[in-house]
Order: structure tokens, then sequence, then C-alpha cells
DNA sequence: TAGATTGTTAATCGATTAACAATC
DNA sequence: TAGATTGTTAATCGATTAACAATC
């Protein structure tokens, strides 16, 4: 795969435009130009065109974007079509929203395992998965390659079970406990989702305005 | 309150320093130097010198920072001793999450109502919290000028009631439909937490290294 | 065709890093 | 005191914006 260099900002706002242009595609929505698009998103034409020429010429002079196939084109680049494996470690409460409610499929996924050390919870299915030992995580990964772990634990676990999980092979860490990761393998890749640091964010935007 | 303006990327970054001071003390380490906490943290000394900077001389020169001084002092700025109201829309599976287990206080927020619109919920109590019929919201406010709601509704009723609660008075919108919301009255602020993006995000990263 | 809008280069702006005198 | 480390200015780097020829 080549790598012509894409700065963080820009993938940062790759999934922005991937939920409009779907937004926009159900509305029926057919074209768009680099100014409509900004508008809406709160960005400047200039910026939308520069963002989307790192991935390929998907406009026409004149007309602006076909809609329907930049958001094939950005999805592509996002991975949504290789439909990859990911599994959910820690089937509490945060687990099970994911299990049940989370459109998986949507962002290229396919999900078929979950994983706890409840026994109480081993063998219950949740929205189509069923719930599994931690103890039966080993064979598990060895036998299916999931690519990615949703993390659910509890914090004092999540580094030393990232350490295995990054040692099994796994390449992602959707995080979603209250802890920095760290991994000795480089090329893994952290995703993480601190709710609090969000409210926090928050609560300073309304200490200061 | 004085405007001495603060750039989003400082801003985005005080949660984590946050987070780190907190870990730092619980483990009972009383000085850091910017070097050390930016071999931490993965930023350059320099970075925080000017961070931190932004809000006060918090340092001592041949010493470095003294955390409990720091972590206090980042905790003021990002308002977490002023105890705001916060409220939570929507009781299904994220409200429920949200309400049995996440730490509101810990990010200077009192929790004290969750509303819905599925009668079967009214009355139940979930963490301490009572679950209320979306009818009564607007008395609610009225009486109890919450400054934030949690908004877990479906996605086709976020927005009209993202206006409702602005015209209220709310003055934040901690947002986990997957939908961005706007607000016609400035000053409104909005934190949201597109799974969906970090998700996308994170199978970006493995489709591309 | 004329108008609209892109791709793309150049200019600007802002954020990060480096450097170092001040000083604990 | 000497060593360490800050606050702070200046230099660098990168990202955003502006401009415009190309062209649909």
């Amino acid at each position: 795969m080549s790598k012509p260099y894409i700065s963080d900002a820009v993938i940062r706002r790759l999934p922005r435009y991937y939920r409009h242009l779907n937004d926009l595609q159900n509305q029926g929505v057919v074209r768009i130009s680099s100014g409509a698009l900004g508008t809406r998103m709160g960005l400047t034409p200039a910026q939308i065109r520069q963002d989307l020429h790192c991935f390929g010429d998907f406009g026409q002079q004149g007309y602006g974007y076909h809609i329907p196939t930049l958001r094939h084109e950005i999805g592509q680049i996002l991975g949504v079509d290789h439909v990859r494996r990911i599994i959910v470690l820690g089937a509490g409460h945060l687990g099970h929203v994911l299990l049940k409610n989370f459109d998986f499929q949507a962002a290229g996924f396919q999900i078929d395992a979950a994983f706890d050390i409840q026994p109480e919870l081993f063998g219950a299915v949740i929205g189509n998965v069923t719930v599994r030992p931690m103890t039966e995580l080993a064979d598990y990964v060895a036998l299916h390659h999931p690519d990615v772990a949703a993390l659910t634990v509890p914090p004092q676990e999540a580094q030393s079970l990232t350490d295995k999980l990054v040692a099994m092979g796994l390449r992602g860490i959707w995080n979603f406990t209250n802890v920095e990761l760290t991994s000795p393998v480089p090329g893994v890749a952290f995703e993480d989702v601190h709710l609090m640091d969000t409210l926090l964010k928050l609560n300073y935007r309304i200490s200061h305005s």
C-alpha cells in the first residue's frame, strides 16, 4: 500500500465527510459543491477540496462532486469494504450496549464473539453474539484472527489485557477504559473513547463563555 | 471572565493533563518536570510548558511542577469545582450505562434526573436517578435549571429536542446520537461522542499500515 | 458558449519546537 | 553554589485559506 502521508487533521475529518455524504445520499441529493458542503459542515470550500484531493480527483469542474461516487470512495478509503473482525472484551453494561445497538457493519466490521470473566454471563446471547469465558480468548483468536478488540473491562486490567491481545496479533484497540494504553509493538492502532475527557471539555466550554 | 484566547488544540489536551495528574497523584508522586510528563504523554517538554503557561505560572525553576497543586489548578480551569447540573435524555441502554456507571462527580457534575418517552420506564430508579416522562421536561428545567443535557435519544428526535433544550436555557449538549447538531443561539456548547467516527478512524488506521 | 467549480500552487496563519536567560 | 528546570521569545513547521488557470 503506497503511503503519501496524510495528516492526522485530515484523517479526523474523513468520518465526518462520510457521515454527511451518507445523510445527503439518503436524502436523495446527487451532487454537491465544495461550497455547499463547506456551509453544511462548517469548513471552507478550499479545505474540502484540499482534503479530498489527498486521495484522488473526485470532483468535476463546473459540477462539483457526485455524492454516490464520493461516498463510495471515502468508504473505500476508510476501509468499510474490508469486513474486518472485531471482538468485545467485557460484557458489562457498556459491552452490552455495543453488542445490542452499535451498527458494526456500517463501520466495516463483523462481530462474532464477546468475552467476560463472569460465569453468569457465559453462553448469554446478546444481539446475536455469544458471551464466552475469557479463558477461551487465546484459542478463539488463534482460530478466527480478529483484527480489533473493543475494550470495556475494568481499568486495572486494560493494559495487561492489551499486552496479551497485541501479542496474539490484534491490530487495533477500541478503548473505552479511562486509561491510556501503550504497545511495545509498533503499528498497533489505539482509538480511545474517553467519555470523561469529552464531558470535561464540555464543562470547560460552558465555564468560559 | 477574562478571555485570553486559548486555542482548541490546548483545550483538547487539558483533560488528558488532568487524567495523568490524577494518576500520578494516586500513585503518590509529588513533583514532575515537563520533560518527564512529556515522556509519559508523548508530548515535547516545550509544548507542555507552553500549554500550562496559558493559564498561569504553575511551575518552579529547577524543581518542575508540584502535582497536587497543578492537578487542582487544572481542575479549576476545567470547571470541576462548580458542581453543574446535568440531565440524561433517553433512558435506553446507553442512558442506562451513563446513569449506572459514569462518574459525573469527577467531571464536576451532579445528575438528578433522566427522561424518556417509554411509560414502562417512568419511575424506574437507575443508579440513584429516577426516570421521568419526557412531558415533565419543561417544568423540571424551569425549576432546576440544569446546565447540560446528555442526549441518548433516537437520531430523528435529536435536533428538535436540542432546539427545545436550547430555548429552555441549557448551555451544553453532550451528544451521543449519530447526528451533527446545530443551535441558532450562540454560546451553546456541543460535545459530540460519535462512536461510529472513532471506529471508522480505527479502521482507516489498520487499513493503511 | 458562459457560468460554475474544480485541482493546485502560493500566501497566510497558527501551532509546535528550539533556545536560552532567569531563577529556584 | 551548581544543577535543574522553568517562563518566554524566536524559529520552524504544518495546516488552512486564498487565488486562479484549467475545464466541464
